[in-house]
DNA sequence: TCGTATTGCTTGAAGTATCAAGTTCCCTGT
DNA sequence: ACAGGGAACTTGATACTTCAAGCAATACGA
């Protein structure tokens, strides 16, 4: 059986190729196979990694820490929670609670949207600033270990443009329940 | 500052490039930052694709799915937790869990190690053979419509290499706590 | 054959994520 | 002016992850 991310050895095809009939699932080839599961062993790596690191010294996850980042880089360190969300690439459920949390550690601040009462604004207080000033060079420099130092100036343009059409095809279009963006 | 992930928009220096002094963080050059952010918006959005497809298809998250994978590439479809873990990259803890909610399912159960007093090992059953054999193509195809119909021949091949890089400099070598080869 | 360190795995608590509702407010058409 | 539908955000329950201990068995040196 192949499993997108297992090689053969339970199907009687024989692991590559393509299957028998002309609806069969088309399997991963050997090559395809390999480069999945570097696919995934990397990021799944990286991203324990990144986390430990930003949890050591932060005392919060990565993707807290990119929340913290999106806000210092927009206008007046505020943004809606739906533009939140979709620039951090999560739910607003999600964010909701984040926000919470970040809120309860004196980093984001929420305010009211005057123009619409529904809305909301996540601010970052001079606090959260702090943090980011404190920490950001640490993850910058693990950022940059991790990858930027280990693949070449032809690598990393390659890495970037792939990654670039896959995220493309995985992003918005589409009305959905709560994930508009990532249907 | 910048924030690996985040372009410049508080710090004096202008955003790419090095900063002053001699011992400065080497902040990412806007390029790298491109690519930064295509990487994590790239894996982000598939890990949650992937996490609801198999939710939805298998009822379980991917990772649970990547366990039923190696065991069912195992020599009789068992392997010891450790070596279990190793394969998956994550904790023995998260492991335990995962083995625990898998073993309520159906689709995996426990067994002493004969030779080890302290070893188990996690077993593949029958039904959650029969679940990976229901699930794989669908999840093959999903692997397939996001990553590989999309990239080049070339581009899978550089992001294969270039995953390998970075997986490697993230793996092994050293002892630690829970994580010895995530050091 | 003890004593100690190490290995293999599990447990419980605390933190975070996901899903399905739920609330409030806005917008459109009538 | 108001009904209906949708949008913005939150909430609570349940599932999953992490971290720090913890237990039992093995390995090893004295």
């Amino acid at each position: 059986m192949n499993t997108a991310s297992a090689s053969a050895s339970t199907d009687g095809s024989g692991g590559s190729g393509s299957s028998g009939g002309s609806g069969g699932p088309r399997w991963l080839s050997d090559e395809e196979q390999r480069t999945w599961r570097a696919f995934m062993h990397a990021t799944t790596l990286l991203e324990d990694h990144l986390d430990r690191q930003l949890q050591r010294d932060a005392g919060m996850p990565h993707i807290y820490y990119g929340l913290l980042v999106q806000l210092v880089e927009a206008p007046r360190r505020r943004l809606r929670m739906t533009e939140l969300a979709m620039r951090a690439k999560i739910t607003r459920s999600r964010l909701s609670h984040a926000v919470a949390r970040l809120e309860k550690n004196g980093w984001v601040r929420r305010e009211d949207c005057p123009s619409d009462k529904r809305g909301q604004f996540a601010v970052l207080t001079d606090e959260g600033y702090g943090v980011l000033e404190r920490v950001a060079p640490g993850h910058v420099a693990a950022v940059r270990q991790a990858l930027f130092d280990r693949l070449t100036p032809e690598q990393q343009k390659a890495l970037g443009e792939a990654m670039l059409v896959i995220a493309e095809g995985l992003q918005p279009e589409g009305a959905g329940a709560d994930l508009p963006w990532l249907r």
